[in-house]
DNA sequence: ATGCCTCATCTAAACGTTTAGACAGAGCGT
DNA sequence: ACGCTCTGTCTAAACGTTTAGATGAGGCAT
């Protein structure tokens, strides 16, 4: 159907390594009367080089994969994901490049996908937030897959990956608390398969630990699988007595952030006054919420364009092994925070 | 570097072809002994198929492309987007096949990049409310490429298309204002490139007609470039006495609901007691704006879903020519309507 | 005229699959 | 013993490119 090289060949009289050599410009030299005999043909057939013949042969597809797995409801709604594909986009768009999505699954059947990632569809692969430890990254890394990680670091240089420094990131978010005269403290975990949700922790420990205050383990609610058994700890520590219950919260995400502030709300208590929250990502809803939420702001979309930008390298051979690049983050002050109660 | 079919049959004592019969199947039978040893050598190589040498040879890439151009910001802010191509991706994931991404640029660039999209690196393509009139949907009707539209209808039957019926949602949404008594009912159009922001306005006028109301065409703000510019005239309009300014507007879209309320707000007047405000789409803010905002809902993952069920049933050959697909809708009502100021 | 270089073009191999057709051996009825 | 059908496997062509090497025609210095 398509017209072919050996087409248009046929039709302007010269061999198709000619015709190649036309569309290609180069890498011979091609008569000017020649070349723009060819180009009438090319145009009115209309005639574009296939691309699976192409990458057969160059083993080039001009592609990058993006692996996110997830299990129900709208991908997009995740804002986290969203934002760092937005990026990603606007790199490989640069590079004219397209971005293939490998979504719409969990991460056991992602995993059972590997073939698609590994069958040379794809240049390399960004792979988004996977948990740890991950056995796709195990085996695209065996298989010499081009890959960059985003959001998810190795113990020690398994990988490559782009990220926020997490540890600085909550050693700074808590600080900022112990500024404001905050000494109870309480911390919600995150999803325990995460790598980041311990990270943010220690930098919570860190933060207790330079100011030679120690941490009072019964305000550390530790990652939860559901959201809502977090809310229920979270609740029964909010009952205690005015004097032994926090006067702030590290959430490790936006919306344990939000979950305090509706636990707050639900029992009668004031965000700031009674409580200061402060959140992780600064994900959209983060500033509409009521009220808006402190929190630390990841730049998500020039993380995913980084990762693009590493993946790139590695693939034009610019650097082998694995590189890791920890982006600034910055911590955004909104109404969800303020001194603690009876302070003057 | 990566096993090839050759070298797993020199390494298993067989011929490629046998070979390919193992690892595909079929469609010749193969001895179970001689199964067994190639794909010891298989597993033992982790060999997949190359992508490329196959689907040079099937013509056919199990990749469906998305083609949404944009012109600057987070791609993904764009909520209706974010949706569609969720329920893109279910139904590719489904069909296990691939999503390629196209986006990333303005309509003008994206119709300059015709070569990508024909060049059989996808199998089909699903276009995201590309502006009427659209060349590229020329192009890739002319190429023979599977295509399906979403949002934006033919004059005639010049391609697929899967939508609402926006006269009818338009209608309805209209009518439910008049039901609550109102009558001076203004309309602010949309992107004036889309071909949905006339249908609606046309359901506008059917409500009015089938009513034996004539249209006050004062109250009618055409479809302006930029938003700012229909704040401006609405607010023009608001700016009215007591008893010829309008009790109701319908905006076509969320947003411009949204521009209603935030105007409203700005003279001191109240939503619903003195302005009822609807909008269309439901995107995720319509619910948490102040007041929440009635709209008509869009099923837009499942439109992307039934998008992509179109494309592989054209792209299996299971129709050819042109079918058009509309969805159901849903009024939705919040507390952005109410009857009209001075209603009993 | 000869040899040599340059330039434009052509020939053909290669990329990694799938699959139609050829082929050989086994089983079976006569 | 012969021919026939099956069955399992092999050979080789084809898909549409890119590109190294061969070829041949001029131009130029000798």
């Amino acid at each position: 159907m398509a017209p072919t090289l050996k087409e248009i060949a046929r039709r302007s009289g010269v061999s198709i390594a000619t015709v190649s050599y036309v569309v290609n410009n180069g890498p011979r030299p091609v008569l000017p009367a020649t070349r723009e005999r060819v180009q009438r043909v090319i145009d009115e057939l209309n005639y574009r080089p296939n691309a699976a013949a192409r990458s057969l042969l160059k083993k080039r597809t001009n592609t990058v994969g993006v692996v996110f797995p997830y299990t129900a409801g709208d991908i997009f709604d995740n804002a986290y994901f969203s934002r760092v594909l937005s990026g990603i986009v606007d790199l490989t768009t640069v590079h004219h490049c397209s971005t293939m999505l490998f979504t719409g699954m969990a991460w056991e059947e992602a995993e059972l996908n590997i073939p698609q990632y590994s069958d040379g569809r794809c240049d390399g692969i960004v792979l988004i937030a996977p948990p740890s430890p991950c056995q796709l990254i195990g085996e695209l890394e065996a298989r010499n897959v081009p890959l960059v990680v985003i959001g998810t670091r190795p113990a020690g240089d398994e990988w490559s990956v782009v990220d926020v420094d997490n540890v600085e990131a909550a050693r700074i978010a808590v600080g900022h608390l112990f500024d404001l005269g905050h000494r109870r403290i309480g911390l919600i975990g995150g999803n325990p398969r995460s790598t980041s949700s311990p990270e943010r922790e220690q930098g919570y420990r860190k933060a207790f630990a330079e100011r030679g205050v120690p941490v009072d383990e019964t305000l550390v609610l530790p990652a939860a699988s559901t959201l809502d058994a977090s809310e229920e700890a979270w609740t029964r520590l909010m009952r205690r007595e005015r004097d032994r219950r926090p006067t702030a919260v590290f959430g490790v995400q936006d919306a344990i952030g939000e979950l305090a502030i509706r636990v707050a709300r639900s029992l009668g208590l004031r965000v700031p006054e009674d409580l200061s929250v402060i959140g992780f990502d600064d994900l959209a809803f983060a500033a509409t919420l009521d009220p808006p939420l402190t929190t630390v702001r990841q730049p998500l979309r020039h993380i995913g364009a980084e990762a693009t930008r590493l993946l790139f390298d590695r693939i034009d051979g610019k650097f082998t092994g694995h590189r890791q690049v920890l982006l600034d983050f910055v911590l955004v002050e909104r109404a969800s925070t303020s001194q603690p109660p009876g302070a003057t």
